[in-house]
RNA sequence: UACCCCGUGGUGUAAUUGGUAGCACAGCAGAUUCUGGUUCUGCUAGUUCUGGUUCGAGUCCAGGCGGGGUAACCA
């Protein structure tokens, strides 16, 4: 998958044709006029804090992306800056989840605690040019001298206390003899400038915290803001990409380079984060869902996550043609759902074995058949791949059918089976509905059917048309499983809509939550291949659906089986539309 | 309310930089089909508004309207 340019060291060809999305263009232009020596550097910079999910999938297919395409490269780095939320267990997480995505960052590997020790040396000098320094101040009373987006802040007591003291404090505050919140190292920017950013912004903040790689040897860490853009710049990054919400942030960005003076100098691009109808892409409320237990965790086949996906059934593939598919851009959009659903369809369709799997079954008994006599039929595989082959499926006087194909008072347009109709058994016979039985309730318990001994393989002998074609499970051959539907984990569109209004109520978008995300079937019936299924292979239930066996839940002799999508239902369209008019 | 960013069919995203508004998904209609799947064909539908510059504006200018972001020692 790496398109690198090795033979051609540093010089760059961007990719020939098509239209190019905005930060595609700068890059594009910025080759071809030899900025930065031609050279493209991207960096995926996620915080050891969580799980990586969808809106992170876009990030790193644009990141690595972009790179790949203009032959250049792109840096895995791990931002942590923030002791005390960091853990070992995501940043080992975060490398399987985009090795699975399938991109790759060599020995580029790094993290903003590599350069702790050059960070420190770079805060020294901003306090030696008067640009930094320490404020002995509490958090209200700073917050307080911020002022707000109206009104411009005042400065602190300590804005112009001579270097040497800074320097000083600055060094009692790495040796631990300050409490935290006792102090900080400020930027001197400007306490009026209509951006908040630029208000002598935090630099280092006191954090009595082992971190996950330095230990106890700092007990100051870099803000976001101080650690960011040098990292970029220690790495030689090029294009430093990132999320809208943090073009606020790009003038303190370009400022700090500027200070710091001669060194490398990075672009900074945003753009739009990813946001999807039906679920949510913020860490902070998918964590929300795992702990108050909405999901089953942060891999719940019903989570946005990577890992959720990935248990899912979706493929790496779909996730990256999705995400071409969303873009690049400025605006705040929110895309459907639907065209994540298109795109894992698209490449399971191609790849996907089909089986036949009964959810909910009913028995169908076909009377003409002679009692204990077994057949063996053949069924393709993937008709979207003759490579794929075909296998053997049991056939007997007792199948499973679905439910929902047997109606007692069928429409016309219904082509499934009802009293009197044919209908054709996938790979197997035509039969003929003779009757069904119902219990107390009402409820159909078996149907009755005779066979065409002339039809085996579902060939008509007189070339008579059927249009209905089923799938069937042996009654005697068939495998017992578990079959999970999952369905979208918001009902509302929209989720964040509901959280706006009410400051009050800081999880109201809770509320949106699909009740029936989850349904879960018991006692469906599979054609015996499927007992061989294996974790995250790909299959797809004839008629039903894309599936795949529960990577940690299944087990030989209880097998589970998730949803990832279900297949278009133009039946189930027409049959609402009948319902709507009747 | 201040500052910054952004407005193209239902959704999202293009338009050779001032010259025929294209593509994908969705929707609708039809064809094909041993999956009501797939595939194929056709259709519906759009430049936020008002002025200005220009032979010509989605594109440039001004103003309005609308949406988003920003006042953590998170990233």
């Amino acid at each position: 998958m790496s398109t690198g340019n090795p033979t051609n060291g540093n010089t760059t060809e961007p990719p020939p044709g098509e239209p190019l999305d905005f930060v595609r263009t700068i890059v594009r232009d910025d080759i071809r006029s030899g900025k930065q020596g031609g050279r493209v550097h991207t960096r995926f910079p996620p915080a050891p804090t969580g799980f990586l999910h969808l809106g992170h999938a876009k990030a790193i297919c644009v990141d690595f992306g972009i790179a790949e395409e203009f032959g250049g490269k792109c840096n895995l780095r791990l931002d942590d800056t923030d002791p005390g939320n960091e853990k070992q267990e995501y940043v080992d997480a975060i490398q399987e989840d985009i090795h699975w995505l399938g991109y790759d960052w060599d020995d580029r590997l790094f993290y903003a605690s590599d350069y702790f020790d050059q960070l420190y040396e770079w805060a020294k000098l901003l306090i030696q040019k008067g640009a930094a320094y320490v404020d002995e101040q509490d958090v209200a009373t700073m917050r307080a001298q911020r002022g707000t987006v109206l009104e411009a802040g005042t400065a602190s007591p300590f804005r112009d206390r001579p270097v040497e003291e800074s320097l000083a404090q600055l060094e009692r505050m790495k040796r631990g003899e300050f409490e935290e919140g006792g102090a900080v190292l400020r930027a001197k920017i400007d306490m009026a400038s209509p951006n908040m950013h630029m208000r002598d912004p935090v630099m280092y903040r006191i954090k009595k915290i082992a971190h996950n790689r330095t230990g106890d040897r700092w007990c100051i860490y870099p803000t976001y803001d101080w650690a960011h853009g040098q990292s970029d710049a220690i790495e030689g990054i090029t294009h430093s990409l990132c999320s809208l919400e943090f073009e606020i942030h790009r003038p303190l960005y370009d400022w700090f380079l500027e200070q710091i003076g001669d060194i490398h100098r990075p672009r900074q691009i945003e753009f739009a984060r990813l946001n999807v109808t039906h679920t949510v892409t913020q860490k902070r409320k998918l964590r929300a869902l795992v702990e108050r237990g909405h999901v089953d965790g942060w891999d719940d086949p019903r989570m946005p996550t990577l890992r959720g996906m990935r248990r899912r059934g979706y493929t790496p593939a779909s996730i990256r043609n999705f995400c071409t598919r969303v873009g690049l851009a400025k605006f705040n959009s929110l895309h459907e759902i639907g065209l994540l659903e298109f795109s894992l369809r698209e490449d399971l369709n191609v790849v996907a074995q089909r089986r036949m799997a009964v959810l909910d079954p009913i028995r169908l008994v076909i009377e003409n058949w002679p009692d204990g006599k077994t057949d063996t039929l053949d069924a393709i595989n993937n008709p979207e791949d003759a490579s794929a082959g075909s296998r053997e499926v049991p056939f007997g006087r007792e199948i499973y059918i679905e439910r929902e194909d047997f109606l007692v008072d069928a429409p016309k347009k219904f082509f499934r089976l009802a009293p009197g109709r044919e209908v054709r058994l996938r790979y197997a016979y035509l039969v003929t509905c003779t009757g069904y039985e119902t219990d107390d309730d009402g409820n159909v318990t078996l149907v009755r059917a005779t066979y065409d001994p002339d039809s085996r393989g579902g060939n008509a002998p007189d070339g008579r048309k059927v249009k209905g074609t089923i799938h069937w499970v042996s009654a005697e051959h068939a495998v017992d499983a578990t079959v999970r539907l999952y369905d979208h984990l918001y009902a509302v569109e929209d989720p964040s809509e509901l959280e706006s209004d009410d400051a009050q109520d800081g999880d109201a978008w809770e509320r949106g939550l699909n009740k029936d995300s989850l349904q879960v079937l018991t006692g469906c019936k599979l054609e015996p291949a499927l007992a061989l299924a294996q974790a995250e292979e790909a299959l797809q239930f004839e008629r039903k659906g894309y599936f795949v066996l529960d990577s940690k839940d299944s087990r030989p002799d209880a097998l589970v089986f998730n949803r990832s999508v279900a297949l278009r239902d133009s039946w189930a369209k027409e049959a609402a539309k009948l319902g709507a008019t009747s």
